[in-house]
Formats: C-alpha cells, sequence, structure tokens
DNA sequence: CCATAATAGTTGCATCTGCAACTAAATCAA
DNA sequence: TTGATTTAGTTGCAGATGCAACTATTATGG
C-alpha cells in the first residue's frame, strides 16, 4: 500500500546520466544564471536588452555596419537586429545613414548619446566579467577560453567567428 | 567584401570589449549552439523537449520524486516541471501517484515505456557529449568541469547543487 | 476549533524567440 | 530591356519562457 520499494537501481545502465555533470546542462545552466545576471543589469541600469547592448557593443567596437553585419558578428538572426536596431534608433542612441549606393544597405552607428551609454555600460559590463573570473588565475582564463573555443568549434563547426582568440595578440580585419 | 570605410578606432577606450572575447557572450553563445544541437536530436527522435528530456533524466537517475524535487534538481521552474510531467504523463512515460500522507504531492516515476525512452535516448544525449569533448584530453576535461564548477559558483551562489562532483567519476571512457 | 500562513502544484498571461514569409533593391542573363 | 535570382532588411506569427496569481492541502498559533 504504501511505498512498495520500487528499487529503481539507477545503475542498471552501463552509462549513468548525471545530469548535473552533463557538459550541455551544465553550459545551459551556467548561461542562464549570467545572462540572467547580466541582463538584469543592463535592464535595470540602462533599460538595455541584452541583444539591444550587444549591437551597441559591436557599433562600439567598428562603426558604420550594416544590419547583416551585425548579425553576423552577434550571431543575432536578423529579425533580431532589426528590432533591436529599430528600437535603439527610436531612442536616439544608434543612427542609420542608408548607403546611397546600395540602397538595401544601411550603416548603423553610435550617435552621441548611444556612445554615452556605451561609455557607460562597458566598465559595468566588464565588472561583472572580471567578477566572474576573480577567482581564476590568468592562466585558468585563457585555458578556459581556449576550452571554450574547442567546443564551439566542435559544437558549431559553421561557424568561424571564433577565429582563434586565444592568441597573446588578436588581430582585426 | 565591401570596404571597410572608416576603420573606427576601437581603442578610443580604456577598456575594450571584444564581443566574442566576453564571457558571458561566448557562454551564451556555446550554450545555445550545443543545446540547439541536442534539443534537436531529442526532438527529431523521440518527440522530447529538453524539459522532458531533463525531467526523464532525473526520475531515470532517482524515481519518486516530487515535482519540487524534480524543480530543484533541474533548475527549472515549477511551472515548466509542471507542463513537462503533463505531457509526459499524458504520453504515459511517467507515472504520478499522490502521496496518501499529504495530498499535496505527488511522486512521479518513469512508467516502463518510460525506461525505455530513457534508456533509448541516454546513449544518444551521452554520446552527443563525448563528440563534444571528443578532442579534449581527460585532464582538460576535467579541468573544464572544475572551471565550470567555479564558475556556476560566483555566478549563482545560492545554487549549491553544484556540489563538487567528485566520487565514483566513471572509469569507463 | 478557526484564522492565518506556508507549501505543492497548476493555470494564465505578457513577453521573448526563432523562423518563415514578405518587400525592396540590386544583379545577372538573355 | 525584362524577367529570374540574390541580397538587405522588416513584419507576422506560432510556440516557448518566466513570472505572477491561483487552487488545494497541510501546518501553525491563539
Amino acid at each position: 500500500m504504501t511505498t512498495e520499494p520500487t528499487d529503481t537501481d539507477p545503475k542498471h545502465n552501463p552509462e549513468t546520466l548525471r545530469l548535473d555533470g552533463f557538459l550541455p546542462y551544465r553550459l545551459s545552466v551556467l548561461s542562464n544564471a549570467v545572462s540572467r545576471k547580466i541582463a538584469d543589469l543592463y535592464e535595470r541600469e540602462f533599460d538595455l536588452s541584452i541583444w539591444q547592448w550587444r549591437v551597441l557593443a559591436v557599433l562600439g567596437e567598428s562603426e558604420g555596419l550594416t544590419s547583416t553585419e551585425v548579425a553576423n558578428r552577434t550571431l543575432m538572426d536578423k529579425p533580431a537586429v532589426s528590432r533591436a536596431a529599430a528600437s535603439l534608433l527610436e531612442r536616439n542612441l544608434i543612427s542609420r545613414k542608408s548607403d546611397s549606393a546600395d540602397r538595401r544597405k544601411a550603416e548603423l552607428r553610435l550617435t552621441r548619446k548611444g556612445r554615452e551609454v556605451y561609455d557607460a555600460v562597458l566598465p559595468i559590463a566588464l565588472g561583472y566579467e572580471r567578477d566572474l573570473l576573480a577567482s581564476l588565475s590568468r592562466e585558468d582564463v585563457e585555458t578556459l577560453h581556449a576550452l571554450l573555443t574547442r567546443l564551439a568549434h566542435i559544437a558549431s563547426p559553421e561557424r568561424d567567428l571564433w577565429a582563434d582568440r586565444s592568441g597573446p595578440e588578436g588581430e582585426d580585419s
């Protein structure tokens, strides 16, 4: 009547799954926690979604990108960029100048106000990253990045954006 | 490609953000890619969502858990568990026996059919993980897990599920 | 006992996401 | 030219997510 000790022995299987040792699971949980926390930061202080921030971030790195270029660099899909850009535009954080030669394209760049926001968010973002990595030695951090790079290559070989950045110097193209 | 018109020097700022070297971004992208791919596997072959699979997975490890326990172990929220369980129940992959002592609670366990699915999915899941980790040495894998554990602790200290996962470390390869 | 609080689990809902379909513009091919 | 194809970007929508509010049951405290 009570619990028939249905001894469900988890070892019936040659291979056991410890969910919390399962890499995809761990990545998902960690990434979620990190994203959540950082999204809160952006949101609370600057009313920016992660996607809006990503767009700002790449435009801060290099201005004059088109939507498609932004999409490639951020691994967002085009609709996501489009919407993020639309709201940034509305808030006057970015500007948009359609290319006179090819009127399908439009170059996006930070406005002065956008640059101010960027400059304000940046240290917070980097600070959070620093906190996250605080307990790791410089070497650990490098190892971590190298491992993530390798995993990313395997997980999505089609994406080669992961141009190896583990070297001491990175070159931009 | 098009001409990079103005090489907007990203070094205007003392601290530069290379989005693709920014840990939260990298984690998010990697985790997304991995989740996507693995979700496809579950979906295509077994018509299981990731959340359904997570529930199956913990019930495969230890049966007779309540929804709340499942939620804690999988880091899903209760509504998510509730819905996943509802559809698994409907498909007869799990059973549900409400606790006679405390009628709020109900114990979930795999049905025979559920166990079969579990047994079928498990090697696929582990196989995918193995592929992912194939290029890493055993030592690298340990390092990776250790690093993820440390990051997880910092990212969400409240969660202590990350109890160090030492112990009967699978000695099988 | 009864009123209040706490807990287990479900339902509803607003938002987010990802994809497909669409418009507009440029290119190519005859 | 002009008609098919490709590319840039937007819009629409179905489904997923996450959170708040809800029901039902048990525990607590006067």
